[in-house]
DNA sequence: CTGTTAGCGCATTCAT
DNA sequence: ATGAATGCGCTAACAG
């Protein structure tokens, strides 16, 4: 075999056609007669062609790449997300290529750029901060985008997710109808998270309604851990040792304060009630599995690239897709 | 500003110079003198010029990526290796390329062909699998290529990872020196884990040196995860009550034997001792801090990037780089 | 230190 | 249903 990677020319020679008839086969395009696609895949097949795809993208002005702008990798639900786009372009001929952004837009527009200069068919971000300077270059290029989590919010291309205000709504709506009346809250770094901050609103809402506030509430600076969880649930009942239940900013910060509840001999949910956000296997794996909110992040993944592929020729299509979420009643609250 | 993306031609007028002093400006490669140089800035930044890259990697039969092939998205240690993989990345002008493989060496085979269309800088892949077309595809595109976890084989580029056959005979030493006699073992599916096998070879090393061997083992097919330890922790001890330690095939299978003890009354470490492999965050935050070995996830997919990178014109460097393990004490054995 | 020439491998457009 | 001509935007290999 040469070291040398054959070429649409070589397959051409080959099977005694011209090169774009090659090329009309691996595309699946244009009509083409069942006699000569046969006689070129035989050539494919015999050369072990394999198409270069920066030809392709430099004739075509675009490639068969998704752009994918993750704020994290630390936190288990983007992994998560990360794996329904995977499933969602499994044999899709699309492929992922992956940016970090550690939640800082100006990361995020640099990123941006250079994802954008490989023409990719559609550029898949989460959250919904974004730099004036980003916005326009999406503008300019026309690339199908898609905002991922959060629905909260006037969307670039088509946003989906769920509305974690209104997830933060229900979860005190919840608490309240089983009877809990002294909340606590829980919670990590709202600069970088503003999907918690939404579901803590959502939560002071529905206490209101109710008319009742929370009772004591600590956040910790920095990302969400079960350390974090721990260590600051232990401090809030230091200040206030008179709660019935405490609300987490997410199932990572729960988990941590159900260790310390274990630690300390505290009966969880009935001297005090436990609630997390996500849904996380390792929070439904407890020995009490955790009372929390499921937020479906691989359907959101999944459904995402599934819609901005469906809207291929279309133009501006603002849509909101919303893939819900459920209370997992659980047993710690 | 125009829809369409400024090309090295129009920032070469702009700064009345040729395309080729553009590019070499752009690429930051030949000679250029300081005053061209700021004049081609200039010229760039004024048009918001961004190289095509589909180009740049036509023109030069390759592109700055980075192809990685992981087995799974859903076991953490995967997207912490690929954090690492980042990290190592960052600033350098690479972007990454994933693939998932779901264990299987076909699949594997067939995201290696697709990638390799890309014409990537390197193959970051994990484990050391492969089929005979992935070696001869390989072997035949020249990329450089790097073997991620597993070194007790030999390597097709470089391989980066610790050996598992000798972390677990140092488990099985640990451990006897603890003064541990009866010992379990509770695993998941080896026939995609080829590195928990090792792990446990070398456990059943250590053992037979020492006059002993596994009084009780159960491997619960399917991937390792909280729950499989969970339950295959208590089927193992409906079989053999008799255990003074259970080693687990991984952290995950650990922290779920831990769960189960804890719902049963089980005092770990005096009635039973645990033992996992990784070094998870989730481990040591337990309210009693799992006794584990780490293995460094982070920095193999580090170290891995900055090697590929650093044998940029060198050929054939077959090398083995041993980012090593240590034990960690903990409070469950 | 800078420029000229010549393609890289493919897809688009227009023929036939 | 198939083909010819042309160029995508950039870089390698040489000049000078």
């Amino acid at each position: 075999m040469p070291s040398i990677a054959p070429t649409l020319s070589d397959v051409a020679k080959l099977a005694g056609v011209s090169e774009i008839t090659v090329s009309r086969v691996v595309r699946n395009k244009g009509p083409i007669s069942r006699a000569t696609r046969s006689r070129v895949l035989a050539a494919i097949e015999a050369l072990d062609y394999v198409p270069n795809r920066a030809a392709g993208s430099l004739a075509s002005a675009s490639a068969p790449l998704i752009g994918v702008l993750l704020p994290s990798l630390s936190n288990i639900v983007f992994p998560e997300v990360l794996r329904g786009i995977h499933v969602g372009l499994e044999s899709t001929g699309y492929q992922p290529l992956i940016g970090v952004t550690d939640y800082d837009p100006l990361v995020e527009q640099h990123i941006v750029s250079s994802l954008l200069a490989w023409q990719p068919a559609a550029l898949i971000m989460t959250g919904v901060d974004h730099t004036e300077t980003t916005r326009k270059m999406l503008a300019n290029h026309r690339v199908r985008v898609a905002e991922l989590m959060d629905i909260d919010a006037e969307p670039i291309g088509i946003a989906v997710g769920l509305s974690h205000r209104k997830a933060g709504y229900d979860t005190g709506r919840h608490l309240i109808g089983r009877g809990y009346r002294r909340f606590g809250y829980v919670g990590h770094d709202w600069d970088a998270d503003r999907r918690a901050r939404l579901r803590y609103d959502g939560l002071c809402t529905a206490l209101a309604e109710a008319g009742m506030t929370l009772v004591a509430e600590r956040r910790n600076p920095g990302p969400s851990s079960t350390l974090a969880g721990k260590e600051t649930l232990k401090a809030l009942l230091q200040d206030e040792p008179g709660l019935d239940v405490v609300v987490f900013s997410n199932d990572d910060m729960a988990v941590g304060g159900y260790f310390h509840c274990l630690a300390a001999g505290i009966a969880v949910k009935d001297e005090l009630g436990l609630f997390g956000f996500n849904g996380l296997s390792i929070g439904q794996d407890l020995p009490t599995p955790l009372s929390t909110v499921r937020s479906n992040r691989f359907l959101i993944g999944k459904t995402a690239v599934e819609r901005l592929l469906d809207i291929a020729g279309t133009s501006d299509n603002r849509t909101i897709i919303d893939t819900g979420y459920e209370i997992v009643e659980g047993a710690t609250a």
